[in-house]
RNA sequence: GGGCUUAUAGCUCAGACGGUUAGAGCGCGCGCCUGAUAAGCGCGAGGUCUCUGGUUCGACUCCAGAUAAGCCCA
């Protein structure tokens, strides 16, 4: 017996059931075992960050992950199972902070950075502990952590982290501090997910650096760029995440700048940011656009013709004009030249208009206010045209010496003071609220600034003025640039297929990288500047820096390469010979995601290891962002490490949203959480929807998709397991130990020869699908398979089960569907694998002692060729076509299907086809309620027709000669053109005086109205049903409509589908006689064993129609 | 301003290689089935396939341009 199977499940409590049998059988690492000789396939996981708990948009990303191994492992494959989490940088800072209650870094500094960096640790263990389960949850199998070892470790951490520990890994007990062991985390010795804080990834990355080092690519930059006063941290091009703008409103001002030699005349100029004008040192005007001096009372003003209705309010009087070239040069008064910084810089006195092409009309007043030491723009101008820098802004943005009553304040607070000071000096025109899309934080939502400040960059090459083809070996020798795009050309392949053409245009114009962050916990970068010499030197290993240590080794060593203990240690200038610190900034967290697979694969230890399993065969991440982030630091770093790419396959995904298709939202109310999902759906529907899901358009997930996906696909297969197991069960069949993975004996029922060449066609497809990355379309062919299985094949083959005695036939469907559900199992396990162990724990495992154990340690199906049968399945749709039409002429004659029909015609189809249909008789017999099917060559007995050019022959004959004959059969009668057809094989057209033959396959004939029939049809085929019923036919129709009336009553009655009844009939002469007449088939179809005259007392009673005649009928059970 | 993507039924989406009745699910209407049944099946209504040009005998499909939306960069 095969263990009951109910017709409705609870998928989340069996999921369960499932981990605890996953977990407690060690299955995942008995697959690993199964595989340990295998060919590698090799996966990369991008590391997520621990930073919170997971989310449903993670989930997706992991179901690709896991889908893909699952199958490569089913194909026979090891793999190295490796997560990644992502540990260091600013946003797990800002968490601590935050949950410390900390405002500014100096909190941190009077907290102390060695506490600090400590508890980013912990909850980053933390983070991974939650992540790591709920990963276990969703049926990801990896090589994870123990959480609570996680936890443990945590929690000692608080405690002492200097004390020492011993846990089990892979290959024995490992004994260490916890600091240590949390930074060994990862590694061979303790196995498990890699963590970006590790030793080994730090010291990795190093060794990148001094390559860049020896190459000369590091440097320090001087750059505006934009700047959060909170964080007090730069912000890169390369980290501003997806949203890193916001919809503000600011106080914007219209000023006037005096002209110092056109008494009277003032330059109108606007800002949106009042605190750069303390900084201003030239005035743009755009060389071709036309100047107007208008008057407005007693002031005159210079500015665009072209924003003269945008920026003046009020009459005035235009009195000249002057192209914007003519205005070069022009001195005048800025608005704050009494400041140090302005008089000491020279600004103050070089105030002039200088021209640049940049300049627009469509916003202010055509005339720029430019502040190099503000805005990157105005920066790159001041070196083209030699302006003088002022940079207002220190440390967390607070103005500097030289800035008057200004030096000390907050910038963000000035705004106010100024306009105030402004007025004061009389040269305000008018504020303004503007609103407009201002960058903030990424992180903390604070307006940006931007900041005059010092850098560490790796060059990325020159930006050469040709196109990548032209660039030569020597340029490409000198440029990492375009090293980049030849390995991502060359080696890499992009799903979906546009990635590649992203990928490149980020690479052809991306900046130098800035890899440096004035923040606290992250990678500690190598870098020691000399402040004898001025020289700088990248350290490149620990081995390295020991021998370089000069002081302060003591109190580093046996710590993590992290601050505060990695900045005591001071080395001796390569150069001078002096003591040189470390630069204390950390590096971009791009650096620690993009240097894994060297890290996390023994590229320092064991170089063999590494050539295994580098480049990896896949990576896969949700793309936005990641052009410029994860898949760009990872070819960067690979790129200088060994000019090779890193992956061979780059799989991507678009983003999730909420089903009201927006961003999911905590406060729009619109977001699931994956723990709440997981429980609630099941993580099987969740996978499926994912997989689903086309990879390069945005998903929009919720629990109305989840209820579909349940319905249409895992409740029908659940249904097809259960009918099957139940029905195993009364009737006591067992399959042979092994005849789950026997080839299938030819049946004679065609129903089952169809459906194993469905399946066959159908693991061909998926595997086709897979193997190219197109989960999607492998979800497709599955569903279609399911429908063709659920609604075709078992809901025709049902009878069979059914049937009392135990015959050839009946064996053939049970083995038959019991080796597709198997096979179809095995086929889904890495897309649901829970459902599918279900299935395969009951029908393979509890028979066959010698069979896997798990689902997932049996092979990927491969295809039985000997099973296919094309043209069987081409002949099934043809049926299937032709019931569907049969179907649609019930319906239009308002004949149920209940109703026997005498006989159908069909034509418009082969000899060959028609073969095909009287092989599948009775089938479509069945299925319409039919008594005889009839061909016919033309549909005349039923409709009228329609002709028209083949025209996907006749077109490639004929050219556009096929429109004019098209033309010329419209206009001539079907009916005369259908019987030359049949009379000669072929047709003469006529068409613009020239004569076409055409035979009978360059013609479609199609067919239309009725006659006393009902017909309908599709492009060439038609079914017409006799709506005649004779007085057979209407008796018939009747014994059928008993049965089902005591069918019904016999449910309402509350009686087993096995208790026999008596049954009483009171009706009119009608119904009677159908009764008679079908007397046995009534009786046997309702397990009738007693017809009584009248009922007894205690019989159940209905009195209803049947087919419009009057019927009183009662049932009674007999013991 | 540049790169990439998307635009098909009320909603969510399918529609290699261009072929003349453009499909599915949900929703809606009608019906069927009832030994998978708090399921299932069928039929129907609903679409100028964003717009404009072009290529072609023929364009939802290919090309160009426009419009709108999204992502990225400037």
């Amino acid at each position: 017996m095969f263990k009951d199977v109910p017709n409705t499940v609870d998928f989340v409590a069996q999921e369960h059931q499932i981990l605890d049998f996953w977990r407690d059988g060690n299955v995942f690492h008995k697959l690993k075992t199964l595989r340990q000789a295998a060919p590698r396939w090799s996966f990369i996981d991008g590391p997520i960050t621990a930073n919170n708990p997971m989310g449903v948009h993670h989930a997706w990303g992991r179901t690709y992950k896991d889908l893909f191994q699952r199958f490569k492992a089913m194909q026979g494959y090891q793999m190295r199972y490796q997560n990644g989490f992502d540990c260091q940088g600013l946003w797990i800072e800002v968490n601590v902070e935050r949950d410390m209650g900390f405002k500014a870094k100096k909190d941190i500094e009077a907290y102390g950075l060695d506490e600090f960096v400590n508890a980013c640790k912990r909850q980053v263990l933390r983070h991974a502990a939650t992540q790591t389960e709920q990963s276990v949850r969703l049926g990801y199998w990896m090589d994870w952590n123990d959480p609570d070892l996680l936890r443990e470790l945590e929690t000692k951490m608080a405690q002492d982290p200097s004390q020492t520990l011993t846990v089990e890994g892979p290959n024995g007990a490992v004994t260490d501090t916890v600091e240590q062991l949390v930074g060994r985390l990862g590694l061979p010795e303790l196995g498990g997910s890699y963590f970006t804080f590790s030793n080994e990834n730090n010291y990795t990355i190093w060794t990148m650096l001094k390559k860049c080092f020896d190459r000369g690519w590091i440097y320090k930059g001087t750059d505006v760029m934009p700047w959060c006063s909170r964080c007090d941290t730069g912000i890169s091009q390369h980290e501003i995440v997806t949203d890193g703008y916001r919809e503000l409103t600011h106080t914007s001002i219209f000023l006037r700048f005096p002209l110092r030699n056109r008494p009277g005349e003032s330059l109108l100029v606007w800002t949106t940011t009042p605190w750069t004008l303390t900084s201003n040192v030239a005035a743009a005007v755009h060389p071709d656009l036309t100047y107007a001096l208008v008057e407005q009372g007693t002031d005159r003003f210079w500015l665009s013709k072209g924003a003269l209705e945008n920026a003046i309010r009020g009459d005035y009087r235009t009195l000249e004009e002057k192209p914007g070239g003519e205005l070069e040069g022009w001195a005048y008064d800025g608005p704050f030249d009494e400041l140090p910084a302005q008089q000491i810089s020279g600004a103050a006195e070089g105030h002039r208009v200088i021209l640049w092409d940049e300049v627009g009309e469509a916003e202010g007043t055509g005339i720029v206010h430019t502040a190099p030491g503000c805005g990157a723009e105005d920066f790159e101008l001041s070196k083209e045209q030699g302006l003088p820098v002022i940079a207002p802004l220190g440390a967390e943005g607070i103005y500097l010496d030289g800035f008057d009553w200004l030096t000390g304040r907050q910038v963000h607070t000035v705004a106010d003071d100024i306009f105030e000071n402004l007025k004061q000096k009389g040269i305000v025109y008018r504020l303004e609220e503007y609103t407009h899309r201002y960058p903030v934080c990424w992180r903390c939502e604070e307006e940006l600034v931007f900041r005059l400040v010092d850098e560490w960059f790796i060059s990325m090459g020159e930006q050469l003025d040709k196109p990548y083809e032209q660039v030569t070996e020597a340029e490409k020798e000198q440029n990492l640039r375009y090293q980049m795009m030849e390995v991502v050309l060359n080696e890499t392949k992009w799903y979906p297929s546009f990635g590649l053409a992203r990928e490149l245009d980020w690479l052809r114009n991306m900046h130098d990288w800035m890899i440096s962050k004035k923040r606290y916990w992250g990678l500690a970068l190598p870098i020691y500047e000399c402040h004898e010499c001025a020289h700088f030197h990248v350290v490149g290993s620990l081995e390295e820096l020991k021998e370089l240590a000069v002081e302060g080794w003591d109190k580093f060593e046996g710590h993590t390469p992290h601050r505060p203990w990695i900045d005591a240690v001071k080395i001796a200038c390569p150069s001078c010979g002096a003591a040189a610190s470390r630069i204390p900034d950390v590096g971009n967290p791009w650096l620690d995601a993009g240097i894994v697979s060297f890290s996390t694969m023994q590229y320092r230890t064991d170089r063999d290891y590494w050539g295994q399993w580098f480049p990896a065969d896949l990576i896969s991440e949700s793309f936005p962002g990641q052009f410029r982030n994860w898949f760009y630091s990872l070819i960067a770093m690979s790129t200088v490490m060994e000019r090779r790419a890193p992956f061979k396959h780059n799989f991507s995904y678009a983003t999730l949203f909420a089903e009201d298709g927006r961003a999911m939202h905590k406060s729009w109310g619109n977001a699931i959480w994956f723990d709440d999902a997981a429980e609630t759906m099941g993580v099987d529907v969740m996978r499926w929807m994912y997989c689903a899901a086309k990879p390069e358009q945005n998903l929009l997930f919720g629990y109305k998709h989840s209820d579909e996906v349940r319905r249409q696909v895992l409740i029908p297969f659940w249904n097809v397991y259960s009918f099957l197991v139940t029905y195993a069960n009364i009737d006591g069949w067992r399959p042979t130990a092994t005849l789950w993975k026997d080839t299938p004996q030819r049946s004679e029922n065609l129903l089952d020869r169809w459906i194993l060449s469905r399946l066959q066609s159908t693991v061909r497809s998926v595997t086709e699908r897979l193997e190219t990355f197109s989960p999607d379309g492998a979800c497709r062919i599955v569903e279609d398979f399911l429908d063709n299985l659920s609604n075709w094949y078992l809901r025709r083959s049902r009878r069979r089960f059914w049937k009392s005695e135990a015959d050839t036939d009946k064996a053939a469907a049970y083995q038959t569907l019991y080796q597709v559900m198997v096979t179809t199992s095995r086929l889904l396990a890495p897309f649901v694998p829970f459902v599918t162990e279900s299935i395969f724990q009951n029908l393979v495992c509890s028979v066959d002692p010698d069979a896997p154990e798990s689902v997932h340690l049996s092979d990927y199906p491969a295809v039985e060729e000997g099973l296919v049968d094309l043209s069987l399945e081409d002949d099934m749709k043809l049926a299937r076509d032709l019931i569907g039409l049969g179907r649609a002429a019930r319906n239009q004659s308002g004949i149920k299907t209940r109703q026997p029909i005498g006989r159908i015609g069909i034509g418009g189809i082969s000899e060959k086809q028609q073969a095909a249909v009287n092989g599948l008789a009775a089938l479509v017999l069945d299925e319409l309620n039919v008594k005889e099917i009839s061909f016919h060559e033309g549909i005349d007995e039923f409709a009228t027709y329609t002709i028209k050019p083949n025209f996907k022959l006749l077109g490639p004959k004929y050219g556009r000669n096929v429109q004019a004959i098209a033309k010329a059969m419209s206009a001539t009668d079907a009916l005369d053109l259908k019987r030359e057809l049949d009379g000669s094989g072929e047709l003469e057209i006529q068409a613009d005086g020239v004569s076409y033959r055409l035979d009978r396959a360059e013609i479609d004939v199609q067919s239309a109205n009725r006659e006393g029939y009902a017909v309908e049809a599709d492009a060439y085929k038609f079914v017409a049903l006799s709506t005649e019923l004779t007085h057979e036919l209407i008796l018939e129709g009747l014994a059928r409509e008993l049965v089902n009336k005591i069918q019904q009553i016999r449910k309402e009655a509350d009686f087993n589908v096995s208790d026999r009844i008596s049954l009483s009939l009171e009706s009119t002469p009608t119904v009677h006689e159908a009764f008679e007449r079908h007397r046995a088939y009534i009786t046997h179809e309702t397990l009738t064993t007693i017809v009584v005259e009248s009922s007894s007392p205690n019989a159940f009673l209905k009195s209803q129609k049947v087919n419009g005649e009057d019927a009183t009928i009662g049932v009674e059970q007999v013991t």
